[in-house]
DNA sequence: TTGTCAATTGTCAGTGACTGACACTAGCCT
DNA sequence: AGGCTAGTGTCAGTCACTGACAATTGACAA
């Protein structure tokens, strides 16, 4: 376990770390990412440049820095799901669970409604989502495997752990899109259209689809 | 219709094109594309950087010059495709006309080998991996919309089109990592594996997986 | 053919992200 | 107290990219 008092001298880590993210947020949600230069946060937080860049290895990453928890959290929620539980039941109860959670796991470090100002930023700045999604696909080979585990199967010998994670994650993506776009911007929105699109995903692949199930606006 | 001359200055401007797309994957491929600089390329076409960028709006778009060609191959055999059939096997059977006629699409510019190579870079560059993703993200939706309407259906109003597609596409982002990964590095190859994952998504999505798929290696 | 117009290109100066090298400061530990 | 070292600052430099303006060069009419 770890120590109850880390030193002054991690304490005093912990703090810059911390501070520069949250200063980096709500400059990233009040002028935008681009026009946001990293001379000013690190102004702001009074430390050199240098510093900057050795907490974080680019001006994205501390854009994702409580984005990169949320996604933790989902990955251990599928890794304490019950092994009797199919793949795809796995997943769609790990994130619901994982949302569950995630309120509280994000004010620990800074306040919700800057989280949610920082996601929508995320989907609507170019470079921010050209560097989430390849995150993301990195996330995906984490869970395919964890996946293949659960089924006793070896990531490599059957396609299916990544075809099955690929398509979860796809609509995942989009729920997330959908989610920034509608009017329900709660952690309780998330969660209610997260069960919708999963619902979704196996009608939306039959051979027609015939059945008018239209009225889902977003 | 297009003038069959368009004129000396358009001839011009489309070698210039052409020349810095053809000199750039063969740095880039060679030695790798963050060791290559924007100078260098421009120094072998023997232009200005200025005009580099007059071309291209960065240096990663002009990695993706070839494969742009090729998406939009894909989306224009999808708007070929017979109304009657299902969303999935317009998509499906899109697909795989598309690689058919991909090889001399791609061979007009560069050789199909060196847009092999290409390929295999991007998959492994974080840059390129990223802004490939992005720009998949955007076709999705192009996609997403074609699919609407042949349905005739809303976009915003139900929410399959864009689910089947982000369950499509990223079936086809496996495909190509798996392709590159593994040792027919040919477009025949992912034809056949273009295939053999589709026909895995469904099963990939049953509640269990009791019957046995292995022996699927990539 | 020549002169004019407009499209392309080059030059220059600058910004902003990022990195390596090295000196310096301040917790930590004996 | 004093040495060790993790963490920080400074400095100089690279590279992608951009705006402004000047120079060039096809296109096209007189």
């Amino acid at each position: 376990m770890t120590v109850p008092t880390p030193g002054l001298r991690e304490r005093k880590k912990q703090r810059t770390h911390d501070a520069l993210i949250r200063v980096a947020l709500e400059l990233f949600t009040t002028q935008g990412y681009e026009r946001t230069t990293v001379d000013e946060i690190v102004e702001a937080v009074e430390v050199s440049q240098r510093t900057f860049f050795r907490y974080f290895g680019s001006k994205e990453e501390v854009a994702f820095a409580v984005q990169h928890m949320v996604e933790e959290l989902f990955v251990r929620a599928l890794g304490e799901r019950p092994p009797a539980e199919g793949p795809f039941d796995a997943l769609r109860h790990a994130v619901l669970s994982s949302w569950d959670h995630a309120g509280e796991a994000i004010a620990d470090v800074v306040p919700v409604e800057l989280y949610l100002r920082n996601f929508q930023m995320i989907e609507s700045t170019p470079a921010l989502l050209a560097f989430h999604l390849r995150r993301s696909a990195e996330t995906e080979e984490t869970i395919a495997r964890i996946i293949a585990d659960r089924e006793g199967l070896d990531v490599d010998g059957d396609p299916r752990p990544r075809i099955a994670v690929a398509a979860f994650s796809g609509v995942m993506r989009v729920t997330g899109q959908m989610w920034v776009r509608g009017t329900d911007q709660s952690l309780e929105g998330i969660r209610a259209l997260t069960e919708r699109y999963l619902d979704h995903l196996g009608p939306a692949l039959a051979p027609h689809w015939r059945t008018g199930a239209a009225g889902d606006a977003p």
